[in-house]
DNA sequence: CTGTTGACTCCGG
DNA sequence: ACCGGAGCCAACA
């Protein structure tokens, strides 16, 4: 995730296979509970759908969108604009 | 050690 | 478009 750089996001789905595996929720899970909080920008991680998905931090959704937005990244009814355009590839 | 639960995804109805 | 079930793995009680 360190190597997502701004203005653009990636997908669990992507997370997992480059890990070489399909549990797609653990990505999410280890995510939400990681330990590196201040230096991964997990808010960068989304749906596969183009979803922005689910966050944890103070303010829930709408601050990991806002957070997006910051960056760059225009979101519309909990959905990514553009999104094969700003997802990163690994 | 044995359940649950969950920032997920895919497929069928 | 919406719902249910399966698959997968880490954290937690």
């Amino acid at each position: 995730m360190k190597q997502i750089p701004k203005g653009k996001v990636t997908t669990y789905k992507m997370i997992a296979e480059r890990l070489d595996t399909k549990a797609y929720r653990a990505v999410g899970s280890v995510c939400k509970r990681n330990p590196y909080a201040p230096v991964v920008p997990c808010h960068r991680v989304v749906k596969s759908n183009g979803e922005v998905g689910n966050y944890s931090g103070s303010g829930g959704v709408k601050k990991k969108i806002s957070l997006l937005k910051k960056e760059g990244i225009t979101v519309r009814n909990n959905k990514i604009v553009d999104f094969d355009k700003k997802l990163f590839e690994f």
